[in-house]
DNA sequence: CTAACCCATAACCACGCAGTTATATATCGG
DNA sequence: CCGATATATAACTGCGTGGTTATGGGTTAG
């Protein structure tokens, strides 16, 4: 059985994959095609990719006639942040600041 | 080529790669046996694994006698921390926070 | 010196997955 | 309607990689 920590991070492991949500998270919603023109990749390979990214929680999806709108979670990160922390060992003696940053992330 | 943000996503991407260093972020240093005895895989892939983690720079290796003692370098992290940190748009408003930590991170 | 032990490397295999082209589905413009 | 556009899915392929067993090299014990 697949952790929330194992899927967040193979999907971000793939290059391609973690350069796409990259775009979404600083450039805003964008369409399949504008991804496409950026990844360098086929446009069927950035469906695949957004799809895994939808699948991990780290995208949502809007359509809009014909073409489809994606946004990036950012929420989605906060295992990612968390298990960091936790590694870091930053948790032990900074909770307080790890809880303060888990709480602004939710929006 | 591959950016440090690969070496590190990839190097974690794998369950049982990422559970063998959570056991030396946790646990502190220990030997390929003590790690092999709690991998659930065999001798020879843990020690492969070993060697990832090396070359991503997440552990460092002291030999003594015939058996090779292992450790986390949690500062090797610390691009995990800030890629997440950017991603969430964090290092926007608490610029400071993000610095404050990364410093803590450096031993 | 030799046997047991610890670890790394070699050689091999199976499978997953990222990429492709081709095609299906759906929407918009004329 | 009909062609064009936007995206998703299907089908296929090649390669990377995580696993195995077998072996080598170095170290400790008897």
């Amino acid at each position: 059985m697949p952790t929330p920590h194992d899927i967040i991070f193979s999907a971000l492991a793939d290059p391609t994959r973690r350069g796409i949500f990259e775009r979404l998270c600083r450039g805003g919603e964008q369409t399949v095609g504008g991804l496409t023109a950026a990844a360098g990749v086929s446009q069927p390979a950035v469906s695949k990719h957004l799809g895994v990214l939808k699948k991990a929680g780290l995208v949502l999806d809007r359509h809009e006639g014909r073409q489809t709108h994606y946004t990036a979670r950012r929420q989605a990160l906060a295992p990612l942040l968390d298990w960091t922390s936790q590694m870091t060992e930053f948790w032990e003696s900074r909770f307080d600041d790890l809880d303060d940053l888990l709480k602004r992330m939710d929006q």
